[in-house]
DNA sequence: TAAAACCATAGAGTATAGTCTATGGTTGCA
DNA sequence: TGCAACCATAGACTATACTCTATGGTTTTA
C-alpha cells in the first residue's frame, strides 16, 4: 500500500511517517522496475508497527527505546539472547514506571482527601 | 534559602530551577526591603513543589499538567469544588496510563516468548 | 487531456523542556 | 581589600518529536 492508505489505517499523518521513515522506524520498499515513479510501498508488519509505535509513545516511551524494541521484535541482526535481554529491560522499565504511577496516585488520592477535609 | 541550596535539596540544577521559576511553576520571594541585590528566597514549600514536580515528570506528566496540579493543590484561587475536579481528573488519567503500561506488558511479554519458542 | 489527487524531497517552523554562555553585580572570607 | 563564590537576566543553543511549506513530478479520473 502507499503513505495515504497506511495514513488512514493507521490514523498517523503521512508527514509524520515519512518522519518515522527518516528515523529508521520503518521501512517503505521503493520499487526498482518502475521507473517512472520513487513512490513508497508499505506492508501489514508496517502498519503492525506503526500501531505499536503509537501505543508504546502514549506510555512515555521515546521515539529511541522504542526503535529498541522494534528491532528485537523484527530485526535478525541480534541473538535470540540479545533479544530476550531488551524485552527483558523493556518489561522492567514498564513495571518501575507502574509503580510510579501507583506512587503519584496515592499521593494525588492523599492531596484530595485533604483537599475534601479542608471544606469542613 | 538561596537557589543554590534548593538546587542542592531537591537535586535540580540552578539554571533548572530558574527556568520552572519562569514558567511560574514556583515562586521565589525578592526581599524588597534589601536593595543591594535581588536574590530569590525560597520556602520549605518550594522544595516540596520541586520534588512533586520531579516525581510527575518521571511518570510523563507534562510542566502544563503538573502547574495545574501545584495550583489544585497550593493555590487558593480555584474553589474546593475545581480543586477536587482537577484532582479526580488528574487521577483518571493516571489509571489510564496504568491501564495501558499493563497492556504494553502483556504485549511485550508475549513478544518474549514468540522469541523463546523461535529458540527451539 | 486537463484538472484533481497523489507522491517525493528538502528544509523551515513549532512546542516542550531544558542547558549553557555571556555579562555584570553582590557577598563573604582571608 | 581583593578575590572566590554566589546571584540575576538575557538570550543563544540543544534534543525530541513532530508539522508545515515549497517545489516539482506522477497517476487517476471525469
Amino acid at each position: 500500500m502507499l503513505i495515504n492508505e497506511l495514513a488512514k489505517r493507521t490514523d498517523i499523518s503521512a508527514h509524520t511517517i515519512r518522519f518515522y521513515e527518516k528515523s529508521g522506524l520503518i521501512k517503505g520498499k521503493q520499487n526498482k522496475e518502475i521507473k517512472t515513479n520513487n513512490y513508497f510501498h508499505y506492508d501489514e508488519e508496517t502498519v503492525e508497527k506503526l500501531l505499536l509505535i503509537r501505543d508504546a509513545k502514549s506510555i512515555g516511551f521515546t521515539l529511541k527505546e522504542i526503535n529498541q524494541l522494534i528491532d528485537a521484535w523484527y530485526n535478525d541482526k541480534f541473538t535470540i539472547k540479545n533479544k530476550l535481554a531488551i524485552l527483558d529491560k523493556k518489561i522492567e522499565t514498564i513495571d518501575e514506571k507502574i509503580k510510579q504511577l501507583k506512587a503519584m496516585k496515592k499521593l494525588v488520592a492523599e492531596f484530595k482527601k485533604s483537599v475534601e477535609e479542608e471544606g469542613c
